[in-house]
DNA sequence: CTGAAAGCGCTTACAG
DNA sequence: CTGAAAGCGCTTACAG
């Protein structure tokens, strides 16, 4: 079975392609009797109609499609990856269930490859990046002059008496992080970091933001390493770790559950009691962190919320409304035996 | 900076449009001097030339993109979800690697549509399942006459005597879970499988595969279960496993690393001794799966070179050549501390 | 060896 | 209120 196109329904209905296209986008400016009107939308459901995408494309200059540009893993065929957790897929489905209900469809295209390519060959409406985007990205998209959005880096933190500001992701997971380990005590903390290179972006914004969350809450945060892949980086954790210890650190906040599981692995081994000698926090709280002995103390990322926050975003700028502030609450603490 | 056509290209060439399309297209039949020929890609080139893939689509009824349909998440906007591993994104990046190779973009489109969505909406030339398609899809798949590949459910092993045929990936994932269990001396194993609806047929599969496995290399395999989510599986998998030690079960195979780590941490609540009383067994090697204590077993899928078979075998289809074999070595056991 | 023309399926001024 | 026509950027018979 080819396509039906509306040429078909125009002549099944007895109208023109033009009344045809008129009647489907509803018009406005357009007085298409009610009756005619009738006819043709029944006609299109009856034959099933769904209109060319090229054909809309080519005529728009533009597609249906939004591109997620997701962009948390080295590429390369050695196994050298830091895995974005499990939770990454989640976000991908909130935000394509969202991009659906304009009528769109959501599409991603791996990660590790200039979004020129993409850009060129999917010619997308717009383009959503979570974590954000490289210089030369955003040149290939003001080039192509695709819409784009990306949550703007972590500005610090609302002033007092700013009434309730919007906070950043990044900020918010920050303060969580940083709150979390006041309340349970602790006034030194260190900061467990990876200097993978794939994230070095949000690696960075995350330890600053850490930083100004540790320095507004009154906890002190000196303490700071860059560890390479986790599967590597026992050695050089436990001497960092011992270091720390020494220096009178009490907690660690890790970049995410990876480094805090290897951290709490590196205790382990040395016999130290967690949380008591040392706390631990991640964050993701990944599929496997409750397994872990003992059970990892983490900082959620709701993920599908911030999806349909990200989607909402995006809408926002196609339609030229103010940016909707970020929702509280999206980055909870889940408290195990670690902190 | 608006997008060159072929038409630019022609009046800087100063030649027709059809001859631009020749020479760029490379079609045979037609002479064009060779020094037309370099003119035309030269300038071509200078301009930054690249064809609208919005009216290549529509002149030929098939665009650019090639769809990889994943589908191994349970959708919601609750966390009802099963994860599938953080190995997943791998796959996708190898394929897109490949297909880009072939002037093609890979793109997926989150999973729990039903195909015929992104099948109107994109117009794919080809699609990729790496874990199989629904009826539903398949049918989607015939209706607009979009070639694709999936994986042929495993049939079984080769027989003796056939030369190494092509075993599939599931097929060769359960013969080497349980040919390891065989090695370390077990003959009564368990097979802890999941109920999650979002991969029923995968986990139908596996199991049947196992139940093979098991039989061809004698092994008995009588002991199954099917558990839900994780998350909320630890008292029925306690009973579980309490019932298959008393039976004599000595080791379990799993359907993967979450829920080996879910035995791992019944066994350790109740004190048994992992592997001596109950040895474990995963499937994915999880980036957390060496943290757990005692570090967990596992059998590894190498998804980047599987993804590149896939690509592969998506060429063949589209080609109209026969399928190259699946490659050994994509499933190696990773022995750690729990068999 | 090269060019003029049709046509893929849509939308939207522009006439009636 | 509705229709005929142009045009988005490509490729490919079909003439020269």
């Amino acid at each position: 079975m080819s396509r039906v196109s509306s040429e078909d329904i125009a002549r099944a209905a007895q109208v023109s392609r033009a009344t045809v296209s008129y009647v489907l986008n509803d018009r406005p400016g357009r007085r298409i009797s009610a009756e005619t009107r009738q006819r043709v939308l029944q006609t299109a459901r009856s034959l099933g109609y769904v209109p060319n995408p090229a054909a809309m494309a080519l005529r728009s200059g533009r597609s249906d499609i939004v591109l997620l540009q997701e962009n948390a893993w080295i590429p390369g065929p050695d196994q050298d990856v830091l895995p974005l957790g499990s939770t990454s897929g989640l976000l991908r489905d909130a935000v394509a269930r969202e991009v659906r209900a304009w009528g769109m469809t959501l599409v991603s295209a791996g990660t590790g490859f200039p979004l020129g390519h993409a850009l060129t060959h999917l010619m997308p409406t717009l383009v959503l990046a979570p974590a954000g985007l490289s210089e030369v990205d955003r040149d290939a998209l003001r080039r192509s002059r695709v819409p784009w959005y990306e949550p703007a880096p972590p500005e610090g933190f609302p002033e007092a008496g700013s009434g309730g500001e919007a906070m950043s992701l990044t900020a918010s997971l920050a303060l969580a992080q940083v709150e979390h380990l006041r309340e349970r005590g602790h006034r030194r903390i260190g900061y467990l970091n990876t200097s993978v290179e794939a994230v070095r972006d949000i690696a960075e914004q995350r330890e600053r933001a850490v930083r100004q969350a540790a320095s507004a809450v009154g906890v002190e945060c000196d303490h700071r390493v860059r560890l390479g892949p986790v599967e590597d980086a026992l050695p050089e954790c436990t001497a960092t770790l011992e270091q720390w210890m020494a220096d009178g650190v009490t907690a660690v906040a890790c970049f995410n559950d990876l480094y805090a599981g290897l951290a709490v692995k590196v205790l382990r081994q040395r016999g130290s009691r967690i949380p008591d000698d040392l706390a631990v926090l991640g964050v993701d709280d990944e599929a496997m962190s409750w397994m872990l002995e003992p059970p990892l103390s983490t900082v959620r990322l709701r993920m599908a919320e911030f999806g349909t926050h990200l989607a909402a975003c995006g809408r926002a700028v196609l339609d030229g409304h103010p940016l909707p502030p970020l929702p509280a609450g999206l980055t909870p603490v889940v408290a195990r035996a670690t902190t």
